[in-house]
DNA sequence: TCTGGGGTCCTAGGACCC
DNA sequence: TCTGGGGTCCTAGGACCC
């Protein structure tokens, strides 16, 4: 606890949406809704116009589009937001080297450990300029907390939102958090909310007053004691950059449930490799390898194995994966199949056994593993304007690794950038049926119009987003523009392939 | 057409060791 | 040895967060 509000909480308004709309000139003041667009996806979040309709993160797609039929839904675009993330990230920096990032769009700030401010007056300045410095970078907006500790300070951009900035005085604190509902902390979710309730306890002022023993006793030593003391409005967390990742993870959910255990088998095998390959860019290696099934009826189980030594080889990971399917029992379908590393060590190999086993399966399997890097083509939209949004039935099975024998489609997902070379910049509104829809208007451009293409026009370019407002000079640069992005090669890849067969614009 | 994907932390029981 | 206790590792599951 500190005795002037020096701790800054950061969080973007609606960031995937928001950016989404900022890319995408005729979507702003609409509802737009990003998330999974395939039968089993959810609302990874939703503009504040989608939220009228009662829209929210977390709920299925098919609720929303339901509620929402009119809006836009979009797929994720990761590399626009980690960009747009990197921006704001830096903008951070300059107020202190202590900076505590929870995820792309939100971050803890020190700023006492700046120097940036060390009263009220100047924590509030700084806060305010962060959010000017912020939309004249990025075009969007965030909302700042200030308090004297984290759990406060969160509280506070909560209350902020959309859009604004809220200090917490020191001293304040129980007066404030009292009449709040005790879903406010954080860590109190639906079960311990319901846990709580049975108990009588609905406010934070009823926690604060059964007293640390009672919530010990109702919810456990850790979580009963921090309880109590963020009741108290205590909370004496430092913010702390630079946290080592513990477990590193892929899960895959299927859009049909499988059945066939050689299918599950390759699954497992699929989500290994890309584990190992998510391990390996980290620069770690892992003991514990960990098999997650969801079954049919949702029902969800994790197996463990631990091995003598850390690995990062793929074949090892495999091997273990493929022992712990071994003892579970799959029959009525598998929903879900995950594949994760703990136990992270830096990249060091100690188990020379282990690595020698499995140079040669790792060998045998990659052969094989080359065959599957396609990926379905299918129909999707990115407005709700009663266009079908299948997302890629395949043949038969389902789940992202069906691929049609077909020759191979460019794909264009709903809401990626694209360049024609006569019309410009846009994305892509829908696809399907070998023809793309395109929209043509860039983020400092009015909205633009719709015109549609063959999927394999060769002046059409799938390409990186651009950046939401033009580059200043002495303003941060644009991370998406340097090079090194891998869905770059990627799509020149696709665009190399699909030469030959005639070109030219379809107007169905 | 119910329910994503990537994480973190905690609990609890059994094994094993001293 | 009729009976104790502590520490650590491993495994499985659950709650929570964004």
């Amino acid at each position: 606890m500190r005795s002037a509000p020096t701790i800054l909480h950061l969080d973007m308004d609606a960031f995937f949406a928001a950016a989404e709309q900022a890319a995408k000139p005729s979507l702003r003041g609409k509802p737009v809704v990003v998330g999974g667009l395939g039968p089993r996806g959810v609302v990874s979040t939703a503009s504040y116009e989608a939220r009228r309709f009662g829209v929210h993160s977390a709920m299925p797609m098919a609720q929303a589009r339901r509620l929402a039929p009119n809006a836009a839904y979009l797929v994720p675009r990761f590399s626009l937001y980690r960009a747009v993330s990197e921006q704001v990230m830096e903008l951070l920096g300059r107020l202190s080297p202590l900076v505590e990032p929870l995820s792309l769009d939100e971050a803890f700030v020190d700023l006492e450990a700046g120097g940036s401010a060390a009263d009220t007056a100047s924590a509030l300045a700084a806060g305010e300029r962060l959010r000017r410095d912020i939309r004249a970078v990025t075009g969007l907006s965030g909302s700042v907390g200030l308090a004297g500790s984290k759990m406060l300070a969160k509280i506070g951009s909560e209350q902020a939102k959309p859009d604004g900035l809220v200090l917490i005085e020191p001293g304040t604190e129980r007066a404030l958090l009292g009449p709040m509902p005790v879903r406010t902390l954080p860590g109190v979710g639906p079960a311990t909310g319901d846990h709580l309730r049975r108990a009588g306890m609905t406010t934070v002022a009823d926690l604060a007053e059964a007293g640390e023993d009672e919530l010990v006793r109702l919810l456990g030593k850790a979580h009963g004691a921090s309880l109590y003391r963020m009741a108290l409005g205590r909370d004496d967390r430092a913010v702390v950059s630079e946290r080592d990742a513990k477990s590193v993870s892929v899960e895959d959910t299927f859009d049909v449930d499988l059945h066939d255990r050689v299918r599950v088998r390759t699954e497992v095998d699929r989500l290994a490799d890309r584990c190992v390959e998510r391990l390996r860019a980290a620069g770690r290696s892992g003991r514990t390898v960990v098999l997650k099934v969801r079954r049919y009826d949702f029902s969800t189980l994790t197996r463990s194995e631990t091995l003598r030594g850390p690995t990062d080889d793929p074949g090892v990971v495999r091997e273990a994966a493929g022992r712990l399917l071994e003892s579970v029992d799959t029959t009525g379908g598998v929903r879900l199949l995950g594949v994760g590393v703990t136990g992270l060590a830096d990249y060091t190999q100690e188990d020379l056994f282990a690595q020698a086993a499995a140079d040669e399966s790792a060998a045998a399997s990659r052969a094989s593993a080359d065959e599957r890097e396609r990926e379905p083509a299918g129909a999707e939209s990115a407005v709700g304007d009663g266009t079908a949004t299948s997302g890629a039935a395949g043949s038969g099975g389902g789940g992202p690794a069906e691929a049609p024998d077909a020759p191979a489609e460019r794909r264009f997902p709903a809401g990626h950038d694209v360049r024609h070379r006569e019309f410009g910049a846009g994305w892509v509104q829908g696809s399907g049926l070998r023809r793309v829809t395109v929209r043509f208007e860039e983020p400092g451009s009015p909205p633009g119009r719709v015109r549609t293409f063959w999927a394999d026009d060769p002046d059409l370019e799938l390409c990186e987003p651009l950046p939401l407002v033009p580059a200043v000079a002495g303003q941060s640069s644009w991370p998406a523009s340097r090079p090194k992005l891998r869905s770059a090669s990627r799509s020149d890849r696709e665009a190399g392939r699909s030469g030959g067969s005639g070109s030219g614009r379809a107007r169905p």
